[in-house]
DNA sequence: TGTTAAGCGAGACGGTACGTCGTGTCTTAAC
DNA sequence: GTTAAGACACGACGTACCGTCTCGCTTAACA
């Protein structure tokens, strides 16, 4: 009799999901030194030559378990207006990085980003979720609240960006209403863009 | 009982310089990770045991080397206009992400910055550097550039933040006039936040 | 599960013996503080944490390697004769201590013998040889050479001893026929003991 | 003003006394390996650079201790009789070899037989000692308990051996009349060597 | 229903670096 | 001129984890 066919295609080893967890929570808790492929083997079960049949090294195999994992989900908001959206977006961030247990999990994964292995898996992994949000200007502009040459990923990652850099690097908890504020300075160079112009005449 | 002569003071190895110079250049070339006390004290001529003698371990060595150094320095512009200001700053981070040797240091670092002891680090060294340049606020609210009540820390963390996404995040070389174009989007709210009152004739 | 094909049963590396060789070899050239665990691993070709592996310390290794040498053995002697059989055993005690290598391995395990973890071994490596000589006594018993009261340990530890004293406390070469004067200066008292004890009515 | 102008002459820092003390009580304490110069240094309140000025090396300053120490002494009794004598030889090794804190200094100086370095000493050291009780003999040939030509050193090699034997390498506590029956055994022999010299027609 | 190949458990191993401890040398002042 | 103070090179310690290897057992797909 055959159980589970279909999770089985060379794309991991039968007790991948045990190992991801073990990594996420090796990682949570203990950061990323603190993740060891000997430590995972004996969290998850499985032996530690399994996990390197699958994976080259332990960083291949945090990226595969930062991949399947939903912890650090980026749902795309649709709250009907601009605002609303970019408020959730940022919101959204805001507490990925500082709720459990995904706050411990962003800041092992920073440190990975760091490296070169690891470094390619961020680019995909944060500029992929990013890039999902960007349908929010498209519905924006179709809505009429944006003119169409919005430079939407700037405005993504200025708002992502000031909230990694309050949170991580300043080491900051930022005030309740951090995420409102952002998002109000930001719409409020959207919305008058047009209006005044001053970029002008300014030697770079 | 402490004599101090000459280079004598209690606060490092004599050979302060070299060992931070290997740490840098270890650091650039190999990351984090090939960054090693053994590696230092070999490239520094340095015993390792005198290292250890100075710094608990790799992180506060690693500590130590980053604020010792210049490479990082984050100079407070003084243009004449905010724009002008911001946009010296906002370049000038976006340079230390983008061109060697600070990009290799930088992005290591960034992967030390997950390690608690480097968390403090981190802290004490970005933010103090990004504190430092809220003057440039004050100076452009005494130019009657900005109201009083402007959020410096939000608009430096925005800018700056905007620089950490699209480089280390998503990894992407940003446009020539990426900074140019962030740092008009934040003025562009500013000035429009108070109506406008603004940025004009000074030039850059 | 152990499965024990060929040279598999967990009682030591795979190469034990050449692990071995060397920490006799480096004990005899270089004495107690010379014997090193890198040095065993450079000259047996056998990485230091494998060595580490499987005994606890450096003394722990030494300790194998003595009880698993043929070098200390102390054959039990068959010559027909008390006499004989002392002669042997104390000419072979001597022997020890005085050719190579075993000279020069026993002068360095004297070194371990202070230790808390060699004490206990050479307990068991000197205190199991010696007791296996006491068969000699009890041929000897047999023989009518000797009464059955007789205290063979006495015996053993007076001649063994002698030997001891002489080459090690004393730095001494002993003289050709040292073996054979102490033999039967003891003899002369066994013999002597049954025929008129007169350890008697003597003040200490 | 000078004070202490006697003890000055070379042979040793002011604080000599201290450092010997130190010594021995770190010996008897840590055993050999636990004997440093800079646990020495701290106990004593000597300045570690202050002993190596005197005393070449450990085993150096160690040799120095033990000499200078009266831990060690070995009395040349005299009570009249040579099974007197003998008796209270034996029993004072004995007694070294079995309280504290003799016991730990003697194992310990016992590993340092084995150094290059402390052989010399040990051979001055023990040799010396045992030399000297040979006067016991020449008064027991004055007084006609023995002949002339009793092998004397062998004597005291064989009783002091068992004794050495007994206690550091089999590590057993001799019952209590051991050396009275050591002493005695070897007065049998000594005391018609002459008589039944049984020592003939056996090969060696 | 076997056969066969892949997955897996088990664990020894070579290797790199860790952070620690002690040795013995040196330099620099202070007494 | 001896001593105190202490930085230093050096060598070894014993530990942790890495990633590789060999060897059989197991298991499932296929013949």
């Amino acid at each position: 009799m055959m159980v589970d066919t279909a999770r089985r295609s060379g794309d991991g080893p039968r007790q991948a999901e045990a190992i991801f967890t073990a990594v996420l929570e090796l990682l949570a808790e203990h950061g990323y030194d603190g993740l060891t492929v000997e430590g995972v083997a004996a969290r998850s079960g499985v032996h530690k030559t399994t996990i390197y049949r699958w994976w080259a090294d332990k960083d291949a195999l945090l990226g595969a378990a930062l991949l399947n994992s939903a912890l650090l989900e980026l749902p795309v908001p649709d709250t009907g207006s601009l605002r609303g959206d970019l408020l959730a977006l940022t919101r959204h961030v805001l507490r990925l990085l500082t709720t459990e247990p995904s706050a411990s999990v962003v800041t092992a994964a920073l440190a990975a980003a760091g490296r070169p292995v690891l470094a390619g898996l961020a680019h995909k992994f944060f500029a992929d979720r990013f890039d999902r949000e960007l349908v929010l200007f498209e519905r924006a502009v179709a809505r009429g609240e944006l003119p169409a040459d919005t430079d939407a990923k700037l405005v993504v990652d200025l708002l992502a960006g000031a909230v990694w850099t309050r949170v991580l690097l300043r080491q900051e908890r930022p005030p309740a209403d951090f995420a409102a504020q952002a998002v109000d300075l930001v719409l409020a160079a959207l919305s008058n863009r047009k209006v005044h112009p001053n970029t002008r005449n300014v030697p770079a």
